[in-house]
DNA sequence: ATAGTGAGTACGTTTTTAGAACTGAAGTCA
DNA sequence: TGACTTCAGTTCTAAAAACGTACTCACTAT
């Protein structure tokens, strides 16, 4: 398989890493959450090459998860801000910064801490059931087919369908 | 900025990437969560090239997310499973699959279902504050410095131990 | 002896990335 | 008017990584 191939994969996990599975593009989106929004300040912070950000700009704006807007007429220019779908990748990037946070941390402990505004106290991110509000755990997980399935051939036929 | 000097970073999030921010390694991951093993069994599954499928399981391995343990003598034939380590990545790839199923479904819906086997429904996953058990937004986040904040030894071999 | 299996390695080709330089529209200084 | 600056990219070449096939090694099975 190559890896242009694999937003048509019907694994979820699969269609998401074809649009974030890359070297740079979670880096850009961590800086999105951090209200960067324009070219150079991305080129600056992330240290990215020039046609690299460019590239990954234009396929996050492709698939929806930033929006082009002029910030400023003569000569137009351009920022990049988080839609709503976007704004649903918070859960990724604060569940990868709560395992570099627990397991790569130097010695010295977390570069950063996270406070709730809501109830004032310092916090990690915990992962719970929509239905039982207790925290899940990858054991307790069983998986079902849904409406989307398909059926898994033996091989690795291209099965088509689907846009 | 190269990305072999990505795992220098004061980031939590640019650490995390560092090991696992290319295109196969979370596509592994998840095969490792539904208990697939074996070398064989991860190339088949998903179509990835053997030198790069060997090159990513050994830094798994090096990086304590995975464990090379024997299954057989005579010949030695060694699996792969999740350590502790990368049982916590858990929430990082439900939280990936659940934006999938939100909005890169087909026009058939999801492709598969999640249940709660301790409360026996249905579920998506929620990312709650420990402290006060609300949802997260990320707008209700505030960032603060924390003990490891700002040095950035270039040399913090991510702690290699346990298994 | 021959064939097969599991877990890789070697190697040549194709694709992607890194990094510097360049473009273009417009504003500012003088 | 002309030189210099800003922002948001694009172009170009070299280096790195991924792709895919074939091959090795240590056995087992027939």
């Amino acid at each position: 398989m190559q890896w242009s191939q694999l937003d048509a994969e019907a694994c979820s996990l699969a269609r998401t890493l074809s649009i974030m599975g890359d070297r740079w593009t979670l880096l850009i989106l961590r800086d999105c959450f951090l209200k960067i929004r324009r070219f150079d300040d991305f080129h600056a912070r992330l240290g990215i090459g020039r046609p690299i950000l460019a590239d990954r700009l234009q396929k996050l704006v492709a698939a929806g998860i930033l929006a082009k807007v002029p910030y400023q007429e003569r000569p137009v220019r351009y920022e990049y801000r988080l839609t709503p779908k976007g704004m649903d990748l918070s859960p990724v990037i604060i569940s990868l910064v709560h395992f570099g946070d627990t397991h790569l941390a130097g010695p010295e402990g977390r570069p950063v801490l996270h406070r709730h505004v809501v109830c004032g106290n310092l916090f990690d991110p915990v992962l719970v059931c929509s239905a039982c509000g207790e925290p899940v755990s990858p054991r307790d997980v069983v998986i079902e087919p849904g409406p989307g399935a398909r059926e898994r051939s033996p091989d690795l036929s291209t099965d088509a369908g689907e846009a």
